[in-house]
DNA sequence: ATCTACCCCTAATCTATGTTAAGCCTGTTT
DNA sequence: AAACAGGCTTAACATAGATTAGGGGTAGAT
C-alpha cells in the first residue's frame, strides 16, 4: 500500500518524479483521515502542514468579530490547502481548516517540503506552477468582486465548479461569496422565476 | 549602462544570480519608457510580457459591460505585473495595464523567461516565492471583500500600502476597494468627523 | 491668461444586500 | 413516536453603498 500514490499522480500532471524522487518524498507524505466538522488548522495556531486532499472536502474560513465565518477556500479532490502566510512565516494562523465531508488527507510538514524543494529541483517548478494557477483563479475572484452583482457572482460560481456546487450546501457557498444564506435563497428563486 | 540592474538587485532578494547567469539574462530583458496613459496591454490581445516596474506606477484592471474601469492590481517600484492567465495560455486577455504615471520599466517574452527556466533553475524558486507572496496578498483581499465594509477596507488598504495611498488619486483607490468614489469620498469625511 | 479635463466633495434619492423572525423539511437522536 | 438540529425559504424592515446631479478647485494644454 503506497499512501502517497495519488500525490505522485498528481505531480506527473506537472512534471514526472523518477524513482529516486520519489524515494525521497515517500518518507515524508503522511496521512491522515479525517471525519466531518474535524479541524487540521485553528485560528491562533502555526499552521504545519501543506495539505494535499486525496477524498472529500475541505474548507478554508476566517472567522469576524461577530463569530460569522467566512470562506476563503474550498479543496477538494487533488487539491492543495494550506495558510501559506502563516506556514512560511511561522506566525499564528488567523484562519480555520476544516472537513466538510468525511476525507483522506496527505500532509507534508514544512521541513520535510523545504528539504524536497532543495533535494528535487523541479518542485520547485512544479508548486510554482501549482500556485500561478491558484493565483489566476483568485485574481478573476477578486474581479468578481469588486465588479460583479451578487447574483452574477452565483452564476460564475455554478459555471466554474459545477460539481462542487452540488456537494455543498448552500450555507457554504453563500459563505464563500459573502452573501447571507438568505440574499442567496432570494437570488436562488428569482433565477428560476425569471 | 546595464538596464537590468535593478533587476538583479531585486533577484538578489530571494537569490543571488552569478555572473554567468547574468549573461544569460542580460539579452533577454528589454526596457520600455511609458507617458502616462499608456498602455502596454489592452482587453483582446495576448498580453506577450511579464513586466518588471523600475520606477513609476502601472495598474492592471477590467471594463466591465458599463464601460466602468475596475482596478485589479497596482504595480510600483520592485513590482511585476502581468495577466498570468493570458501569459502561459496564449489567450486574449480580458484586462489592460496602463501606467498612472511616467514610467520606466523591464519587460521580458514569454520565450525567453521560458528559457531562462530551463537554463536557472533557481528561477523557478525564485519566481515560486515571489508569487506566493501575491497569493497570500491576493488571499487577505480576498477575505477582506467577503467578510468587511467599505470604510475597513479602506482603512486596511491605507495601512497596507501607505505610500501608494499618496501617490494615488482616490477614484483608483475606489475602483481598487470596488467602491463608487462618491462612496469614497462619504468614508473619507466620516473618518475625520469620527 | 484662459480653457479644459480631471479630481474631489455634497446631497437627494434609489437599490442591493443585511437583519430578524418565523415556518417547513428531512434526517438523526432519544 | 417524539424531540431535535441543520438546512432552506419567505417576508418585513433596516442599512450599506450606488446613482444622479451639481458645484468648486487645480494642473496641463493652448
Amino acid at each position: 500500500m503506497v499512501i502517497e500514490l495519488p500525490l505522485i499522480e498528481h505531480f506527473k500532471n506537472y512534471l514526472p518524479l523518477n524513482e529516486e524522487e520519489i524515494k525521497l518524498l515517500e518518507p515524508r507524505v503522511s496521512q491522515r483521515k479525517l471525519k466531518r466538522r474535524q479541524m487540521i488548522l485553528q485560528e491562533g495556531l502555526v499552521c504545519r502542514y501543506y495539505t494535499f486532499v486525496v477524498e472529500g472536502c475541505l474548507k478554508m474560513y476566517g472567522v469576524d468579530n461577530k463569530g460569522v465565518e467566512h470562506n476563503l477556500q474550498f479543496a477538494a479532490e487533488n487539491e492543495w490547502i494550506a495558510d501559506l502566510g502563516s506556514f512560511h512565516s511561522d506566525k499564528p494562523s488567523k484562519l480555520f481548516i476544516e472537513a466538510i465531508e468525511p476525507s483522506l488527507i496527505l500532509q507534508i510538514e514544512k521541513q520535510d517540503l523545504y528539504f524536497l524543494y532543495r533535494s528535487i529541483p523541479k518542485l520547485d517548478r512544479i508548486f510554482k506552477v501549482i500556485i500561478e494557477n491558484k493565483f489566476i483563479e483568485l485574481q478573476n475572484r477578486v474581479l468578481q468582486n469588486i465588479s460583479s452583482t451578487a447574483q452574477e457572482r452565483y452564476q460564475s460560481f455554478l459555471e466554474l465548479y459545477p460539481k462542487l456546487a452540488l456537494r455543498l450546501p448552500n450555507t457554504q457557498i453563500a459563505s464563500y461569496l459573502g452573501i447571507t444564506p438568505e440574499f442567496l435563497s432570494k437570488i436562488r428563486s428569482e433565477r428560476k422565476t425569471g
